[in-house]
DNA sequence: AAAAAAC
């Protein structure tokens, strides 16, 4: 395997940053195994059951640091295997109380590593993976979120649990009523750590940090960590460090490279249409749909349903149920589309989701990175469509100006003077008609690129840096299980994207030679 | 301004 951390930050003594620590200057980051670090062999075997067999930069990076107990705020972009990240350590900690930084309390039953996470989904997610690496150690795992009926949650801590994982409301409810014991807990992990800390969330999160010891370990992990955020989290933290894995030099260390990226100036009412000829896309897998609103997410499942589509919504204003029915379903392939709010934009990770369309354009950069984000991941490449409407304009000026991802201002991409399009590869003449040569591309079908008008002129995003080699050869659940895609996509991996013909890219990686799936 | 998150 190629991928390798590039650098890990160091904290001094007084938890700062002290610059960068480079790996080739000093030995190998990244060996083979997880055991090598010392993880607790009963955990490495439920790992390699389940394809996991070599730790991904952000866990090589994260789990040294976390064995020693130290707090961690721990950056990696999306689909890089962030949720190991933290869930191997806080396990190995769980069952190895010899390490340093454990307090050999004796609870059994007692929940000793706390999680939280953004919206309930994730919350779900995240506790089967950590359930996964806990398996052959019998550690206990479970969910606690609302919408869902109380009995069977108290049910599962009154038989006691070692791993919580859950939302904040319902945590601070159980906890307020004192069935949910946090005074033995020595981990608290704050998944998405920047959207936990952020207004909506951060008064609920002191709370809950306020029930649990002060010597316990905090780790934070997002795909997005603004410097306000990292300075913020400090005064919940304990001289954290602060480790980042960052894609090899040459990426802008926004967006994912893998992640191929278009923009189509759209009129509101030309969208559905415009999603629909997308969506008949040779090479598509599961497609997620984003919507601002929930209104919207709701309307738009119907429109593709009405077309013939198999999709449905997935928002706030559905019952818990019909949320995770949604979801189930999704994941199963029994429906290949979900349209979502950004209930579903960040952490959720579903097998095979080769196309995100911002139907309606994202609030900011860090919400465009989440979206994208959900395909693209763990060594497969995706294509995001984002359409940009009237009242985008502004926004998206600001999202392409703060992730540099060198797409004309759509103020001057609604031009259609053909100047304006020169340096682009997808070329336009005046009816937005491609030629021949060049109608596929980005898996979308021939058909679904004609006739588009002034509205179809698609515009992709320059490849960072042109140096790819950090796509790892893995595939899978968390970027780490095997497993085939369906939808064919057998092509050879891109090589170096900025000098390649467009016409050769966006075709999925082939499985083959994984350091984790034989 | 929207969405998320407890009842």
């Amino acid at each position: 395997m190629t991928t390798q951390p590039d650098h890990i930050t160091l904290p001094d003594d007084d938890g700062d940053d002290v610059g960068t620590y480079v790996p080739e200057a000093a030995g190998p980051v990244t060996p083979p195994s997880f055991s090598d670090f010392g993880v607790h062999p009963l955990i490495v075997q439920a790992l390699a059951d389940s394809g996991i067999h070599a730790p991904f930069p952000i866990q090589a990076m994260t789990l040294p640091v976390a064995l020693g107990g130290h707090d961690i705020i721990g950056q990696a972009k999306t689909g890089t295997g962030k949720t190991l990240g933290f869930g191997v350590p806080l396990l190995h900690r769980i069952v190895s109380p010899t390490d340093p930084g454990y307090d050999d309390r004796p609870a059994p039953g007692k929940p000793q590593a706390l999680v939280v996470a953004p919206t309930r989904e994730l919350a779900n997610q995240v506790m089967g993976d950590i359930k996964t690496a806990a398996s052959l150690r019998g550690i206990r795992v479970t969910a606690i979120y609302g919408g869902r009926a109380f009995e069977p949650q108290l049910e599962a801590l009154r038989a006691g649990v070692e791993v919580v994982v859950g939302t904040p409301g319902r945590l601070i409810d159980l906890a307020g009523q004192g069935h949910l014991d946090l005074s033995y807990v020595q981990t608290v992990v704050l998944d998405e750590a920047d959207e936990m800390l952020d207004l909506g969330f951060l008064p609920d999160v002191e709370k809950l940090l306020a029930m649990t010891p002060a010597s316990r370990q905090t780790m934070l992990f997002s795909a997005t960590m603004p410097g306000a955020v990292v300075a913020l989290a400090r005064r919940y933290m304990t001289q954290p460090t602060h480790i980042r894995a960052i894609n090899e030099e040459g990426d802008s260390g926004h967006t994912v490279a893998a992640i191929e990226q278009f923009v189509y100036r759209a009129h509101a009412m030309d969208k559905v249409e415009m999603l629909a000829r997308i969506l008949q896309a040779r090479e598509r897998g599961l497609t997620i749909v984003f919507s601002r609103t929930k209104r919207t997410a709701a309307k738009v499942a119907d429109d593709l349903r009405e077309r013939g589509f198999a999709s449905a919504s997935l928002h706030g204003d559905l019952g818990q149920g019909a949320r995770e029915q949604a979801l189930r379903a999704f994941r199963a392939g029994k429906i290949d589309i979900l349209v979502a709010t950004d209930v579903a934009a960040r952490g959720i990770d579903v097998e095979n989701v080769t196309h995100v369309v911002n139907y309606q354009c994202p609030e900011d950069e860090k919400t465009y990175l989440h979206r994208t984000g959900r395909t693209g991941r763990a060594g497969n490449t995706g294509v995001a469509v984002t359409f940009v409407d009237w009242d985008d304009l502004p926004r998206w000026g600001l999202i392409n100006k703060a992730l540099d991802l060198g797409i004309p201002d759509p103020a001057e991409t609604y031009s259609s003077s053909p100047e304006l399009f020169s340096d682009l590869d997808i070329p336009t003449t005046a009816t937005g008609r491609l030629p021949r040569s060049e109608r596929t591309r980005a898996g979308l079908d021939a058909e679904v690129l004609e006739d588009l008008g002034e509205t179809g002129k698609a515009h992709r995003a320059p490849s960072r840096g042109g140096n790819d080699r950090s796509r790892g050869d893995r595939g899978g659940r968390d970027g780490q299980r095997g497993g085939d895609r369906t939808g064919g996509g057998q092509g050879s991996a891109p090589a170096a994207s900025g000098d390649r013909p467009a016409r050769s890219r966006n075709r999925r990686r082939t499985r083959g030679g994984s350091p984790q799936g034989s």
